[in-house]
DNA sequence: TAATTTTATGCAATCGATTACCCAATATTA
DNA sequence: TAATATTGGGTAATCGATTGCATAAAATTA
């Protein structure tokens, strides 16, 4: 029907070649700037719109990349997006979105489609079942920039933003320690995945600080989110010497906890202290909002993406590049005592 | 670096030619079953992969699929477009997510762009703040599928997905008078919208049902969402005539609406029953689980991808199809008084 | 004025896959 | 057996933009 004008249009219009209204476009100095002016005029008359397929297959670039989480419909995650769509759309890439639902398999499949469609790069936060690192190396051997953020693996050749998860477990820990809580427990995920390790580690450095003996007991990883964490705030409750206070790795977690204290009887902020963490929209709206850690995720996104754009900038040579972000305490009613 | 390997090295490889190589892959009936096989084999041997940008500018499809909508964060959203990848990814199309952030201009330039990236099609949920009807005109044009979801426009030429959401409305309100409530406000956000006209419809007729007389002091249009809810609901409460139920539009709004319920004592649901829209996750993990109703956001998802996959289908015969999906209340503590 | 640059543009190949049209070899039919 | 049909596959153009190489015309230099 109606047939979309291209280069060679514009051409037979001004009795030129496709060569030269191709580089009248983009601005060749071997062009007049006579000609320049006329083409520019008639593709703006024509309604002349590039073909990014066609100079995608010239140039090889798809001006796609793909983006790789476990969830979009985790806050974090969607802000995470919107940072890199700021960042990416104006330089006219266009962001591909897909979803593990934390499965190891899907994962691979998603990498897989991505490279055969050809994307520019991948900026991916891996899935918590992923132990395999096959797929990330078939990404490095097609040469396609890799990555990471928030959930990173260790792999030569690619980058990483990660937040400061240690630090924001140390500062969690610490506020919860400068409230007087003495016996503070820490709810975890999973402790094969590098941020819940460092958020264990920052916890243990604040306890440490306060001349604190660590007590495995006090530390649980849950399976799911919100009734385990129900269940494991019922766990703490019941060992011989309960905590007083609880830093949760996750929001859901702090959340389920608080369910289950309330439920018990207890008083909070005033007999016991909670902070969660990442800092989901919810944990403001709640009765008792809930204290938080923050991180920064559409800034997260926007590093990563210029990250992106800094190795497809340095052709051929590799950058390697590992940003660290520093997140912040969100201080709230669950955990303010005075 | 590594070259990837294309129709021509297989056809190499075997001493045939690319013709040939292209036909056996798409199993062309004018290829003797040997070939292939032969073609197929070499494929796997050499790790070929179709180079889907070849084929974009050949055919003139992209197999790229535009999605536009207001934020991804929220769960709404993000679960459709859960549903349309369910449906859209096995039959080979990516699909390209942009948010409006309710914005008309930013989603005038979203629909440019994605008609310059050549998408197959578009299915879109019109932002809060769009009039002009002049970038789907834009779309009609060019004969891209439109579809819209939840929000749309009445276009000749396009489709749409939509919820009752006049139905929901009338059972989230008849659900309040049945649990004995008689002076039920409604909450609302932008009377320009269908689907508030529409929620705003549905509640009317529960109360004409139950020959209750429609009063516009009990109707009241937020702005923002969960502060506005307070206010909102505080205002209701200062009538001479306080209403003993909020039916909201949204449930951030039914939210505030609690808050601020609570504040002034109301017992809930004894006093006071409220129900929500949307059925967000976060109405379940509240102290108060808040009523809802759920719009069953991964069926629609899914429903607009089938009706952008028939339209494809269609071959120049225009579909105009208008799907409307059947909500559901979800009864919690907020409503639920015995 | 002749020789040499410079400037501005044309020519044609290329990216990888698809497909209309053509043709040789074999199979079928009269 | 000659004529026709079928099978299997090759040739070359095409999608739209880019770019190395070539070249005519204009400008500069000797």
């Amino acid at each position: 029907m109606k047939k979309k004008t291209t280069i060679y249009d514009i051409a037979k219009e001004l009795n030129i070649t496709a060569a030269t209204v191709s580089r009248a476009l983009n601005d060749n100095p071997r062009i007049s700037a006579e000609t320049k002016k006329l083409v520019l005029e008639a593709a703006t008359r024509l309604n002349y719109k590039q073909n990014r397929v066609a100079q995608a297959l010239k140039s090889g670039k798809s001006k796609n990349v793909g983006v790789v989480l476990p969830y979009i419909n985790r806050n974090f995650f969607s802000s995470v997006i919107r940072g890199i769509e700021e960042e990416l759309n104006p330089k006219g890439y266009y962001v591909i979105i897909s979803q593990t639902h934390e499965k190891e398999n899907k994962e691979i499949d998603i990498v897989q489609n991505l490279l055969d469609a050809q994307v520019d790069g991948i900026i991916i936060s891996v899935s918590r079942q992923t132990n395999s690192n096959k797929h990330f190396n078939q990404v490095l051997a097609k040469n396609v920039p890799l990555i990471f953020f928030d959930r990173k693996k260790e792999i030569p050749g690619t980058s990483s933003v990660t937040l400061d998860d240690f630090n924001g477990a140390y500062r969690a820990t610490k506020h919860l320690l400068e409230q007087g809580c003495r016996k503070v427990a820490h709810m975890t995920i999973d402790l094969s995945l590098l941020i819940y390790q460092n958020r264990l580690g920052g916890y243990k450095k604040a306890l440490a600080e306060y001349g604190i003996e660590f007590n495995p007991e006090y530390v649980i990883a849950l399976q799911s989110e919100i009734t385990a964490g129900k269940d494991a705030a019922k766990k703490l409750m019941e060992l011989p010497e309960p905590p007083d206070a609880i830093f949760s790795a996750t929001d859901l977690g702090a959340l389920g906890a608080i369910q289950h204290l309330k439920e018990v009887g207890m008083n909070i902020p005033e007999d016991f202290c909670v902070v969660g963490f990442s800092n989901e929209p919810f944990t403001q709206f709640m009765e008792l909002p809930i204290s938080s850690v923050d991180q920064n995720p559409v800034l997260m996104g926007k590093t990563a993406a210029k990250v992106f754009l800094e190795q497809i900038d340095s052709e051929g040579v590799k950058i390697e590049k590992n940003v660290v972000l520093d997140p912040t305490l969100e201080i709230r009613t669950s955990s303010q005592k005075k």
